[in-house]
DNA sequence: ATGAAAGCGCTAACAA
DNA sequence: TTGTTAGCGCTTTCAT
């Protein structure tokens, strides 16, 4: 019933317990131990089906090869995407995933890192909220590996793997204007992270270039938590009050698509005359009529640079300060959106 | 530098260890300990910041207050916004969720199984792929609680939470008939399961109802690991050969996904005389120009009832063998997929 | 080349 | 009402 112990398998094999442990953890060759115990411990483990209990091995050693995983939304493709790839990676290395939904909260994100403190995760992937600072300092001056991605934090010393957000906008504007437009609007949502700010700057500074003034009327911030009525019928009145608008940028994937959901119901067609242009690319933008342009960022390289970076950080851990290494130096990576025209 | 310990709290309490044991386990009341005593040690443990090792907990109690989550690919939309669901309701009773995808291998979803079993996962969800079913019954004859959704397994007596499949596909294939579809084509997946079975049993009684005949040239099945060039030229094919053809269904959702990008590719129109119906609801689905009809499963209801059949389990397995629960009667469930016409 | 034993942090039976 | 202590299963130091 009670699954076998390092235990029944030493008594099996009539030898210690510290026999067996060294012949699970491949220090046998090592501790030159004879080839004739390693073979029968070996026979008598595979018999039995001895698998070790990774808790007590955890508590022993004090690592759980388990990362913590805080996004906002396990569920926008964007993040399960990403969620996906880190898991493929940490899967080869032994390292399993504990993954947690934020929903932009900061209480809750406090209390999701405790819980995983408590489990003692041996480190951590984090899109940080605003506020949750203090709590990431907290887990660097107690030495655990952290990289956070998709939002960048000032003044932090902490790995991280961002897209130039500036930039983004910034070229779909460019290519916009360049086109004729006149009248861009903005569609974003009112959370303040510096991203979302400089996704806003490379639309402002990408008008100002052209000398086309900001004109406050074709910009709209959307409540992070609004309703899908509300978010509808906020849009609608932005579309419906001004007719003059050639084009329109949402600054969210899901924004994006709320606002496509509006432009339907309310019948506003898609020309030459009106476009739109999204945030992180999706199914629906590829196949839809017409297709819509979008700011690309490189998921792939996001989740592979955001893993990469913690599986090294965690290899420095095991070898530690014995070989001096420098665990203060971070490891920040800007990758670039690449915007693709549809 | 390393975090305090029930024994730090304990000596500056000047209080055993067990008292602090007590107090924090809930049990003070129980034990009869003095108020006083209580809030002196609740005053010291918030002061320190105290928190207690989870894993150390668990080595002890035998439960980790974590739940295995096994499906096919978390990255896609459906599991997803499954696993969200099922993490929050979770989160309230302070379990965590441990995820991984199977990509539908067996050897892999093995592999998972164990690596779950060595950490001492307190209970699975599970979206089997063929050929797990002895280590789902080896699960239950270790007592462990066990959910199984997405896919039934014939035989087997686990709690299980799976959709009509058959009814689906019906419903959806009856609906084209009556408005007078009489070429039907038919793309699903080579995943020899039952539930893909029911999906294309029950487009085909659909016709048979009809008397219309079943023509294996309207009808294919894409290989599972198919490359996205491979299955769209595999489409292609489908729906070059087959002008006739008025409608077609796809029996997943990333088939249709990747059916409708298809479509566009070869510049097939949908209008009166060919249309599409996918199945599980998507965006790409209500915004598609013209939108598109589903088989829409009951994402929120399957992770409701997945999650609470494996905490009422969880309970009883607290309570256990002394007040006679009989653990072994499975609660099998049945959900309606609705047919969402566009 | 192998074994004995301490101890990781906690819970709970038993003592006092 | 509170304290002492065994032990969960494992790793690792020290002894032999």
């Amino acid at each position: 019933m009670k699954p076998p112990s390092i235990k029944d398998i030493a008594n099996k094999a009539n030898v210690s317990i510290t026999t067996v442990s060294f012949i699970l953890n491949g220090k046998a060759e090592n501790m030159r131990i004879s080839k004739a115990v390693i073979e029968k411990v070996n026979a008598i483990i595979k018999e039995i089906g001895f698998k070790p209990n990774q808790v007590a091995r955890s508590l022993r050693t004090g690592n759980t090869k388990t990362i913590g995983l805080l996004v906002e939304d396990i569920s926008n493709p964007f993040f399960a995407s990403i969620a996906r790839k880190i898991e493929d990676k940490a899967y080869k290395k032994g390292y399993k995933i504990s993954y947690s939904s934020t929903e932009n909260d900061v209480s809750k994100a406090k209390d999701l890192i405790e819980m995983f403190k408590s489990r003692k995760v041996d480190a951590y992937i984090i899109a940080p909220v605003p506020g949750i600072e203090d709590d990431i300092r907290q887990l660097q001056a107690d030495g655990i590996p952290v990289v956070i991605f998709d939002r960048h934090i000032p003044d932090l010393e902490v790995n991280c793997v961002v897209v130039d957000n500036y930039k983004g906008t910034f070229e779909a504007t460019d290519y916009l204007i360049e086109r004729g437009k006149k009248n861009i609007g903005f569609v974003t949502v009112n959370v303040q992270v510096a991203e979302m700010k400089d996704r806003l700057l490379g639309y402002q500074k990408a008008l100002e270039q052209h000398n086309i003034e900001f004109d406050a009327s074709l910009y709209t911030e959307v409540p992070f938590d609004s309703s899908d009525l509300n978010t509808n019928a906020q849009l609608a009145l932005l579309f419906k009050e001004n007719p003059q608008m050639d084009a329109v940028l949402f600054s969210t994937n899901y924004l994006a698509i709320k606002g496509l959901g509006t432009l339907k119901e309310i019948g506003k067609l898609m020309n030459d005359d009106f476009c739109v242009v999204a945030y992180d690319d999706h199914d629906v933008f590829k196949l839809h009529t017409p297709p819509i342009s979008v700011v690309d960022q490189p998921i792939e390289e996001i989740a592979e640079r955001v893993i990469d970076i913690l599986l090294q950080e965690l290899s420095k851990v095991n070898y530690g300060p014995a070989l001096n290494v420098k665990t203060n130096e971070v490891q920040k990576v800007i990758l670039l959106p690449k915007f693709i025209v549809r």
